[in-house]
RNA sequence: GAGCCGCUAGCUCAGGUGGUAGAGCAUCUGCCUUUUAAGCAGGUGGCCCCGGGUUCGAGUCCCGGGCGGCUCACCA
């Protein structure tokens, strides 16, 4: 259908003549010897008698995203990727034929100019070109130059149309770029090295969540995508990398809403001797130092509410949790009958055989969960619903483990490991059970890693953010598509 | 999976109670050698998301479907 708008035929019929008069459209030859935004900064503060003096010649090349057209002479905005500089052409510089070349030019084409720098009558710096070339003709149209790509299925489908005409759009993205290198540098400054783990697996471990499945021809073997790096990263643990991270795509077949994407980006990390005591003060580090890094400040606003960075953070159990903010009497976290009670207050419509911690968990969830707003470590899950968390010492229903909450949302996960096979072998044959019972996302059972782990794994803990939630707050982003490149969509 | 909302020119959007489909930008033609969403004059451009129905007549009303957004449920 768009192929035949008035303007794509404009535009091939163009591009045809262009081929006719010996012009090759899509040439590779040009250099550009200067960027945009170096230029502005480089020559911005000298004065139109300076720029005269000095004489100062270069070449830009970018796409033309304005033209102000007088006839005999007309100016351009050029952009490549740091900015935007002015360009003015002129018939009486560049000679008839060049003009009547440009003159062919559209919006959106790719061009090579060079020529001097000047200033215009309102003082705007701006290259006089003396010669351009077309780099790569454009056949569509752009979107309208004051509003902008607004249609937010276009957005998504043509993210480079986003991309080149919403700036804040490509500063979100940077911005992502930025805080997975200063996360990925923050932890190799603490000597944890980076790996990659599968991502196609036998057994979709280390979460609860449904696989994708495919099926390896050869192998004549289904394989999942996995839902988490976890079981493979502690191998690596096993193995003597004692500090190990990865940062990459788990896929989970579930909804897709503004906090869910089928595939997403986790940072996991495991440390070697340390408690899910010390990640809290690593991530604590971590995160407001980034915050700070990427916003130059530890407050920050996300979608009208203030929020603040700055260490020490909140530290609650669940049970303080649940206690703080619901009328639960305390008996509920040792009486499974009396928390089923409290949950149908609730409202919940909690399945029969539920444990009595999947059942605080939920209690947790509806009632103190999203209150969390400002940075907060909820801490000591129950055992239940944590098959591979290490058994707190004192009270062996609760595990070592923390969930980092911001806006009422799960930004990270962390626990001290079990490293006890006989224990971790045991967690797997009672999530056998609770798949049995109908829980369609219980955990499967892992020999292989129990193997692993019965070599001995050193006392490590460990911990996955979710990085396109943690992108989402620190840049005010109301949906996770607005830091997914390319979001799932239908068709 | 459920509820609500949206889909009209390349883009951004108008189109009370049904009566030949509009604007701005873009594009084309003409004028214009310092503009800043340049300006002036004149044009081109539409399976009004798709399919049924009601009606003399549907962009508009009804039914079904598609795609998207938001909220909810599951999840990180």
């Amino acid at each position: 259908m768009e192929e035949k708008s008035v303007e794509y035929q404009q535009r091939l019929t163009k591009l045809e003549d262009l081929r006719k008069a010996g012009v090759n459209p899509y040439p590779n030859d040009f250099k550009p010897s200067a960027e945009c935004a170096q230029v502005l900064k480089d020559f911005g503060e000298l004065t139109k008698e300076d720029l005269e003096a000095k004489n100062i010649s270069l070449s830009i090349a970018g796409r033309i995203m304005a033209i102000r057209d007088f006839g005999k002479a007309s100016f351009i905005q050029v952009k490549d990727r740091t900015g935007r500089l002015q360009a003015y052409i002129k018939k009486e510089i560049v000679g008839e034929e060049a003009y009547s070349l440009f003159k062919a030019m559209d919006m959106g084409d790719i061009i090579g100019l060079e020529g001097a720098l000047f200033r215009t009558r309102t003082n705007e710096l701006t290259v006089e070109a003396k010669r351009l070339r077309l780099l790569a003709k454009g056949l569509h149209p752009l979107p309208e130059k004051w509003h902008g790509l607004t249609d937010i299925e276009a957005r998504y489908r043509q993210r480079y149309l986003d991309l080149m005409v919403n700036p804040e759009v490509k500063d979100v993205f940077l911005k992502r770029t930025a805080i997975v290198k200063y996360l990925r540098d923050f932890l190799c400054s603490r000597d944890f090295i980076e790996v990659e783990t599968p991502m196609l697996q036998p057994i979709a471990g280390g979460a609860a969540a449904k696989p994708f499945k495919t099926f390896h021809n050869a192998l004549g073997m289904e394989l999942c995508l996995r839902i988490a790096p976890e079981l493979y990263l502690k191998r690596l643990v096993v193995g003597g990398l004692e500090r190990v991270f990865e940062i990459n795509r788990n896929f989970r077949n579930e909804g897709i809403s503004t906090q869910h994407n089928p595939e997403f980006t986790m940072l996991e990390f495991y440390q070697s001797y340390a408690t899910y005591e010390d990640l809290m003060d690593l991530t604590e580090e971590m995160i407001s130092s980034l915050v700070q890094e990427v916003h130059g400040a530890k407050k920050i606003d996300y979608q009208g509410t203030a929020l603040d960075f700055t260490p020490p953070w909140q530290r609650i159990t669940v049970k303080e949790a649940v206690l703080k903010y619901s009328k639960a009497p305390e008996e509920i976290f040792t009486d499974r009958d009396k928390a089923l009670k409290f949950s149908k207050e609730l409202g919940l419509n909690i399945p029969e055989g539920l444990s009595h911690g999947k059942i605080i968990t939920e209690i947790f969830e509806a009632a103190a969960e999203h209150r969390f707003i400002q940075p907060t470590f909820v801490t000591q899950y129950p055992v239940d619903v944590s098959p591979l968390s290490r058994k707190n010492e004192k009270d062996p229903s609760l595990v070592d483990r923390f969930e980092l909450l911001v806006m009422g949302r799960e930004i990270a996960n962390a626990f001290s490991e079990l490293n006890d096979p006989v224990d971790q072998k045991e967690r797997f044959l009672s999530q056998l059970k609770e798949k049995a019972a109908g829980d369609v996302e219980a955990h499967e059972m892992d020999e292989d890693f129990v193997k692993a782990l019965e070599y001995g794994m050193p006392p490590t803990a460990g911990e996955g953010i979710g990085i396109d939630r943690l992108v989402m707050i620190l840049t005010n982003s109301p949906s996770i598509r607005d830091v997914i490149l390319f979001p799932q969509l239908k068709r």
